[in-house]
DNA sequence: CTAGGGTTAG
């Protein structure tokens, strides 16, 4: 029925070809004219063939330049008495004049002569200014001309038709001229429709004016419009919002934008999917869940239609913040509206399951997914991966080994880096690099390419065993392989240097990552930063902290504190002063470790006036003590020598602020009383110790062990030798230092002896030997 | 879906 469509080829054959007329540009230009206004009922009178040869004579007419035109010839063929041109026709022969000078021209000619016989010549006009406007356009920097054009219609009364309306719209907005476009919209009363709404809030919401497009858009909304939202208003407003947020100018809350979906919905207007999915991400993303949630069954209540992904979307978010059950309401939900799960609903339940560490479960999901009628959803690769990589995170690598087994002959999914990956980080993390190895080289064997996760993971493997200089030597060889570190890579082996106290080597492995042009993160900073202020290298922690700056990285909290901390050991109170003025303004907060520093620096010290100061503005800033807090301040109590104060704040603790002791405090207070040899104190602390499930180490143990001695409480020291023994905890140096001179005077090293071996040692418990056995 | 992270009390 589209003739028109049909005739332009025909057009071009008929027409005498003009060297212009050759040039693709011209066919190209001439393909790109829109029809002349959809709103045209084509002529009855007028057949289309007549229309082209009139085309056809009248191009033929205007072929020589503008000022040798033949308008007599011209009138004779259009505005005779006995014939009028279609719109049509007037619109492809405007087009076809190629520059918009002629074009003008001869727009000129008709807006003269049409107008003396009316009624159809405000439809011929209306084309041929389409086609000027078009023709104008396709000219550079063309733009500022159009509303001149726009007034010049004006002043001849040229009514626009919809095509030009919104091109000129549309054009305008491009062009800056946002203003004028709302101009030339607003003059616009007979014609605007829903098409040209969506032009010009789409053009408003691209330049940044929301207001505006808001405006248009209430307009639409109201209930007595005469042209309604459709789906496209939905998608330019919903879409350029969402879009928008990462722009500059006014910002658009979700709640207005949730506000809108609410408006459209009541006019039977939804969201599309993708677009749905992205609102609710967005919501998610802002901490706004249940927005999220109420969004999604307000537009199913509304009768809009879901598929699976905005349930998946808010299922990812649900699982991030561990709620279970609201997701398996959710699941209910895609049930009871006969929406099917697909693999991606099936990889987050699987995921969120293995984060949780609870593999049973996720494994019965995979079960599910595959087994039940109508849910099915074949597994791939990454529901394999997640099974397996969760699988190997709790110790399972020999059955994530047999479900890569399963994939290949079952699934019909091959294993791939990620899922080698995965398996050789399970075997490294238990320390049977034996098995991470067989499946390196198996991964190799079998051309599953390595990446620089498959380098990383075995890097972290061999630093975890003390193999720094393997781990050097493979990087190296890889490095030569072509297979590039990143700054996971560097993070790696610098804390590892960092951790031997090789601060040399983690220097000049910083120097390496930045030279070669390796992707930094900020991570590898902080990593070496506190590296550095552990080792006391305060110099290089601030060189290294003015490198991190310039690489446009900030310092965190963390780092802040490992800073002040590092300072606070080297006594240096100004630099301490500095970095606590430069966190301030930077708007990091200090938080309860900050404060633990201080007071801790403060009352080793001896200055509990001030300490006590810290700990009051601490809670003033309605920051909590923490355990650490009351184990610095009985710690410093305790090296002040006094017990006493030290076991108040231990019971005040327990009851008051109601954090239970940790072994380190524990440790703290049993030394500090066996000092002043009040051993029966410490003992009771060990019962305490006993009854609140606060287990001892080794620490503990020496403590007690020379107060013992120091009473000569031989009997005690056996059954905790023999606690030692059951509880797996080993002696060290200290331990044997003590128990060795002690034990021998007393003339026990048979005792002793046994101890060492993992035995009990206690006269009435021997007979259960081989229990005691360690 | 896979790899790396640092702070305070002993």
């Amino acid at each position: 029925m589209n003739r028109s469509r049909l005739s332009k080829p025909l057009l071009h054959l008929l027409k005498p070809q003009t060297p212009k007329s050759k040039s693709p540009v011209f066919l190209l230009s001439h393909h790109l004219c829109t029809n002349p206004g959809s709103n045209l009922k084509p002529n009855p009178n007028q057949p289309p063939q007549d229309d082209d040869s009139l085309i056809t004579q009248v191009l033929q007419l205007l072929q020589p330049n503008e000022k040798d035109w033949n308008f007599d010839q011209l009138h004779n063929l259009l505005f005779s008495n006995s014939t009028s041109p279609s719109p049509r026709s007037l619109f492809h022969i405007t087009c076809s004049l190629g520059a918009s000078s002629k074009a003008i021209k001869f727009f000129d000619y008709v807006s003269e002569n049409a107008g003396r016989s009316p009624p159809g010549s405000t439809a011929l006009l209306s084309s041929a200014f389409q086609a000027v406007l078009e023709i104008t356009l396709r000219e550079p920097n063309s733009e500022t001309k159009l509303y001149d054009l726009y007034k010049m219609a004006k002043e001849r009364n040229v009514r626009l038709n919809f095509n030009a309306a919104a091109l000129l719209v549309r054009s305008l907005g491009m062009a800056g001229m946002e203003d004028e476009a709302l101009i030339v919209f607003n003059e616009l009363p007979g014609l605007k429709n829903t098409h040209l709404c969506n032009v010009v809030i789409g053009m408003l919401l691209k330049m940044g004016r929301v207001d505006d497009a808001l405006k248009v858009l209430d307009e639409m909304l109201h209930p007595e419009a005469k042209f309604r939202v459709d789906e496209f208003t939905c998608d330019i407003v919903i879409g350029s919002l969402l879009r928008r947020r990462e722009q500059t100018g006014r910002s658009v809350s979700e709640e207005e934008i949730v506000d809108l979906v609410s408006k459209f919905g009541k006019q039977g207007v939804f969201p599309n999917s993708p677009l749905l999915t992205k609102l609710i991400t967005v919501l998610c993303r802002n901490k706004k869940i249940n927005r999220a949630w109420d969004v999604l069954h307000d537009v199913m209540k509304m009768g809009g239609a879901v598929d699976a992904s905005p349930f998946n979307a808010l299922l990812t978010a649900l699982g991030r913040c561990s709620d279970f059950m609201r997701m398996s309401e959710l699941m209910a939900k895609m049930e009871e509206m006969g929406i099917k799960p697909n693999v991606i609903t099936f990889g987050i339940l699987i995921n969120c399951l293995c984060k949780s560490r609870r593999i049973d479960a996720a494994l019965e999901v995979f079960e599910k997914m595959s087994g039940v009628v109508g849910v099915s959803a074949k597994p791939d690769v990454i529901i394999y991966n997640t099974l397996i990589n969760g699988l190997c995170k709790v110790g399972r690598q020999e059955e994530g080994l047999r479900l890569m087994e399963k994939m290949r002959s079952q699934g019909g999914c091959a294993p791939n880096t990620v899922t080698y990956n995965c398996l050789i980080d399970g075997f490294n993390k238990v320390g049977d690099f034996e098995r991470g190895r067989e499946l390196f080289d198996k991964m190799k064997e079998e051309g599953i390419p390595l990446n620089v996760v498959t380098l990383n993971t075995l890097l972290d493997g061999l630093c975890r065993h003390g193999r720094l200089n393997t781990a050097l030597e493979f990087f190296n060889e890889m490095q030569r392989d072509g297979l590039k570190g990143n700054a996971v890579t560097y993070t790696i082996l610098i804390t590892s240097f960092c951790n031997v106290n090789n601060i040399s080597k983690a220097l000049e492995l910083f120097d390496q990552m930045l030279s070669t042009e390796c992707s930094t993160d900020a991570t590898v900073y902080h990593c070496l930063i506190s590296g550095l202020s552990q080792a006391g290298r305060m110099e290089d922690a601030s060189f290294v902290v003015s490198k991190l700056k310039e690489a446009g990285f900030s310092l965190d909290i963390v780092s802040y504190n490992v800073m002040i901390n590092g300072f606070c050991s080297k006594n240096k109170l100004d630099k301490v002063h500095e970095m606590i003025e430069e966190m301030e303004s930077a708007g990091v907060k200090p938080d309860s470790v900050t404060y633990n520093v201080l007071l801790s620096y403060l009352s080793k010290a001896g200055d509990f006036k001030n300490a006590h100061k810290v700990l009051s503005r601490m809670m003033n800033e309605g920051i909590n003590p923490t355990v650490v807090t009351f184990g610095t301040l009985i710690h410093a109590h305790c090296l002040d020598g006094n017990t006493d104060k030290a076991m108040k704040i231990f019971r005040d603790m327990g009851s008051n602020a109601k954090i239970p002791p940790n072994t380190v405090i524990y440790n703290d207070l049993i030394n500090s009383l066996c000092k002043k040899n009040d051993v029966e104190q410490a003992l009771s602390l060990m019962d305490d110790m006993k009854d609140k499930g606060v287990r001892p180490n080794t620490a503990t143990f020496n403590a007690m062990f020379k107060g013992l001695r120091e009473n000569n409480l031989l009997e005690i020291a056996f059954q905790f030798m023999d606690r030692m023994v059951e509880q797996a905890c080993n002696p060290d140096y200290i331990t044997m230092e003590i128990l060795t001179e002690w034990l021998s005077a007393a003339g026990e090293t048979e005792k002793l002896s046994k101890f060492v071996q993992g035995y009990l040692v206690s006269v009435d418990r021997q007979k259960d030997g081989i229990i005691g056995y360690r």
